[in-house]
RNA sequence: GGGCGAUUAGCUCAGCUGGUUCAGAGCACCUGCCUUACAAGCAGGGGGUCGAUGGUUCGAAUCCAUCAUCGCCCA
């Protein structure tokens, strides 16, 4: 049969997922085999396949598969979150669309929506990943808001909340006013901005003076309950007791001192707003300011305003800049540029707002989560992301975990009569059997009861996620748990280190009193060419699904990982791809040589056979021990690379070279028998990173049973390899890279025999026939002096001379010869300078001495060698 | 403003506790080849005073200090 020269990978990567799938080859339970397990950071529900999902995951499932093919019962979980913010807008939007409000509907309502828009798109992105070739237990799929994984979540806030960790307070919250919630401090994006500084004038009462006070948002004075000055200031030394007026609505507040306030900053008269600024807030706790809050929920203007009610902030900012200026309030203005914080999600400007909200109290939990990873029990990898996780876990701020929203699990608190009394229970009838014990009030009923409106934030789901989908929370002794949990590795993007590695870490020792997972991998974020960020605003992502269909899943791995060390942003190039689809076909082609392969049991297994298998052998050993320990300490691009080169460069082009039989002639059965087992080997540890094809070609190269699969294959081990052979080896490549430079340069044609000789009292050259083989070489013999003359090539202490007769330009020759004597005659000198200082001999180590001594005796025979030949030139 | 990290070939990166020819890899580039597996290929080649300046040392890309530039996190 005739074999296209070009791999074309569709309908095999179909097929083959196809396959492992229907015979359960991701699947798994516990046995007595060791685990290895992986949890999906599991992507938003609703969301599709990026780039940093293809990175992440390809690094996940090819730690996944080399596991398997270790022998060990690999599993990995997949699943999704249900994204509160960015679902429950996706939701709205769409709504928004159909002429529907939110507002308009129930909670029941409108939750039915957003689960019928959850299993219309849910999924779609896990869908994707089998493209990819993901070998995850499809049968485990879990999902944040399925029902094990919702009770869950419940249990754990009442647990926290009976353990008196969580607790109800006011605080100060990063306000989104479009998806009207409370975003996470890590949730709000800060820019620069361009504005405007105002200066207002403050008239002081019982005086015609005013003080100024500098703000870039005028439309908070209408929530000022104080001026503040610093009180080292002399400047304002007379001001102190006094009180002032606030423009346009006249109130007055005093004029107070702290140390806050910064004397060089603009006028160095701070106007406080506790309601709507973080500072002011504090500042106004020590003062015993009151609070207005002056804004609603949706960014506009409430009663406590007194003014302009029911506007925007951003419109009555312009307004009330007009007004000060009309009414001579506004002394100046001056253009400015701050710092604006804006939504993640909804790229709204925060406001800073004083809201009910739950917390966790996070000082003691998170101990334990700190000293694991100080102490190695859970490694970072990169480390050097250890210092980021110490700083931010000894400086962790306690954890607001309710979220102004409706899809997401609903926190299970219920008020008593509307009142700030309130129970935690898990369903309405065990709240209401605990608020008639709390109030004593027997009569209390459902009626009585409202539960709390607000759901929790995503991550306080997801960090419970390595314990969840095991149903760990709920079952604490089921099998599952008890078999796979800790987890192995975690890959993920160290953008969440905090969000979510850390909080699951916390997870894990509160609950189940282990880390989550033994090694966090975090892998860089895939950024474009010119180092941005892939999003879909600036339109520089590529469609992964596209690119798989272009170059390949097995080629979109492997460019993947060619450039991604971990912890290294990737800069994502098609060309890489390009690159793994290149080497794909290589792979392919190697198949087809060796499939084209014809076996004679009368021929005799050539010389050259006979040395390329004893060195391949070695050198398969050598580099999969080095794979190994690139695996080792996750760095998986090395990894990749020690085999793309052990194919590429050592069994293709010298391996399969050295044992290629003339043409048309067959080769024997014991080279064959050799070769095959060879790529076989060559194919397994491939097999994580190139899935699809390493299986076609596993099945083609010889006879399979229907249900075997190189999946479950056992990956070579790492054996014993000879150094001194390998290192000959070498020797030999450079002879023949010798030999071929001298053809290139002298214009000798590749099927022009040539001879070639050494000078050496041995008897025989290892690796001869290969050798003569691959340089095509008439003779490459051993001779005890150079008489016949030639071209020399010295090194490594041994001499070999390439026979050219009239083919030598002796001049050229000379040049040559003569540059490389002055270039080994300035090595031999810096050594020699090393040698007679008499400190380096006393101080450095024996070995490093003796290294010098060998380099300097190495270098005198080639000098003296060298100089013979330019004599015998004469 | 505080903390962390980086700076090595045109690009992306290796280079562990200073010392084996230690200055490397992949890609890109240049030259020659449609050689009977592969032009998605083969063979060969050029390219870096390791950000700067000082210091420690017999010896520094590697350790220390200062500076410069960049990135990330926090306020």
């Amino acid at each position: 049969m005739s074999i296209a020269s070009k791999y074309s990978p569709k309908d095999i990567e179909n097929k083959w997922y196809k396959f492992w799938d229907e015979k359960g080859l991701f699947s798994s339970r516990p046995d007595d085999r060791e685990p290895y397990v992986i949890v999906i950071p599991p992507p938003n529900v609703t969301g599709v396949l990026h780039m940093g999902h293809m990175l992440n995951n390809t690094i996940q499932d090819i730690l996944v598969r080399r596991a398997r093919m270790l022998g060990k019962n690999a599993l990995w979980v997949p699943g999704t979150d249900h994204a509160s913010i960015a679902t429950e807008a996706k939701v709205v939007a769409k709504l928004k669309e159909e002429g529907i409000h939110k507002s308009d509907l129930s909670r029941e309502e409108f939750l039915k929506h957003a689960w019928d828009w959850t299993h219309k798109h849910g999924g779609i992105i896990l869908q994707q990943l089998k493209r990819l070739g993901a070998s995850c237990d499809w049968n485990r799929t879990c999902f944040t808001m399925d029902d094990a994984r919702y009770e869950s979540v419940i249990d754990v806030f009442i647990d926290l909340y009976e353990k008196g960790l969580i607790y109800r307070g006011v605080r100060m919250v990063n306000w989104d006013p479009e998806a009207r919630t409370a975003v996470s401090d890590e949730e709000v994006v800060y820019t620069e901005e361009q504005s405007k500084l105002y200066h207002i004038n403050y008239p002081i009462i019982g005086e015609e003076e005013f003080v100024t006070i500098a703000t870039t948002r005028p439309e908070t004075i209408l929530g000022d309950t104080a001026v503040c000055v610093n009180p080292k200031d002399e400047r304002y030394l007379h001001l102190k007791g006094k009180k002032v007026l606030v423009p346009l609505i006249n109130r007055e507040i005093p004029i107070i001192e702290d140390d806050y306030v910064d004397m060089e900053f603009g006028t160095g008269c701070l106007k406080i707003t506790p309601a709507h600024d973080v500072n002011d807030y504090e500042i106004g706790l020590r003062h015993n300011l009151e609070v207005i809050d002056i804004l609603n929920d949706d960014g506009t203007l409430n009663e406590k305003a007194e003014i302009y009610i029911g506007e925007d902030r951003d419109l009555v900012r312009k307004k009330i800049a007009n007004q000060l200026q009309d009414e001579g309030y506004l002394k100046g203005q001056e253009d400015y540029t701050n710092k604006v914080g804006r939504s993640e999600r909804t790229d709204a400007v925060i406001e800073p707002k004083i809201s009910m909200q739950w917390f966790l109290k996070m000082s003691d939990i998170s101990k334990p989560a700190l000293e694991a990873v100080m102490n190695d029990d859970v490694k970072l990898h990169p480390a050097k992301f250890k210092n980021t996780y110490r700083h931010w876990m000894e400086n962790v701020k306690d954890w607001c975990i309710s979220r102004q929203l409706w899809w997401g699990h609903r926190i299970p608190v219920y008020y008593i009569n509307n009142t700030n009394e309130f129970v935690v229970a898990k369903t309405q009838e065990e709240a209401i059997e605990k608020a008639r014990k709390k109030s004593g009030d027997n009569t209390i009923s459902a009626d009585n009861l409202s539960q709390d409106e607000d759901v929790m934030d995503t991550w306080f789901s997801s960090w419970l996620w390595p314990i969840s989908v095991f149903d760990g929370i709920r079952y604490p002794d089921n099998e599952d748990i008890k078999y796979y949990y800790p987890t192995n590795d975690l890959v993920t993007a160290p953008e969440i280190l905090f969000f979510w590695v850390a909080r699951m870490i916390l997870a894990g020792y509160e609950y189940r009193n282990d880390k989550p997972f033994k090694n966090v991998y975090l892998t860089g974020i895939v950024r474009d060419i010119h180092r941005r960020k892939m999003s879909k605003s600036l339109g520089n992502s590529p469609d992964p699904i596209e690119l798989i269909d272009k170059y390949s899943a097995d080629g979109v791995r492997v460019g993947m990982l060619l450039c991604s060390p971990a912890g290294n942003d990737l800069l994502f190039d098609e060309n890489l791809t390009e690159q793994g689809r290149n080497f794909a076909n290589k792979i392919w082609n190697a198949f087809r040589l060796v499939k084209s392969l014809e076996v004679s049991n009368d021929k005799e297994q050539t010389e050259a056979a006979k040395e390329a298998i004893e060195w391949f052998t070695h050198r398969f050993s050598q580099a999969i021990t080095n794979m190994d320990k690139a695996y080792d300490s996750y760095r998986l691009s090395e990894a990749l690379m020690v085999i793309y080169k052990l194919f590429w460069d050592d069994f293709a082009s010298w391996y399969l070279e050295a044992i290629k039989p003339g043409y048309q002639q067959p080769m024997s059965g014991a080279t064959y028998t050799r070769t095959l087992n060879f790529f076989d080997r060559l194919l397994r540890v491939l097999h994580p990173f190139m899935p699809f094809i390493t299986e076609e070609i596993w099945h083609l190269l010889q006879e399979r049973g229907t249900n075997e699969s190189i999946m479950v294959a056992e990956m070579p081990k790492p054996e014993a390899y000879n150094e001194k052979l390998l290192s000959e080896f070498e020797m030999i490549r450079e002879v023949v890279g010798f030999v071929r430079n001298t053809r290139q340069s002298k214009g000798i044609a590749n099927k022009d025999m040539l001879q070639l000789y050494e000078v050496s009292a041995n008897k025989n050259i290892r690796f001869k026939a290969i050798a003569e083989k691959l340089a095509n070489l008439e003779s490459f013999e051993i001779k005890t002096d150079k008489s016949d003359g030639g071209i020399s090539y010295i090194s490594r202490g041994r001499e070999f001379y390439l026979i050219l007769d009239d083919k030598i330009d002796k001049n050229a020759e000379l040049a040559k010869l003569k540059e490389e004597l002055e270039y080994t005659k300035g090595f031999l000198n810096t050594v020699l300078k090393k040698l007679q200082n008499e400190r380096f001999v006393q101080n450095a180590p024996e070995n490093v001495v003796a290294a010098e001594r060998k380099k300097q005796a190495d270098a005198e025979g080639k000098i003296k060698l060298l100089q013979e030949q330019i004599e015998s030139m004469f």
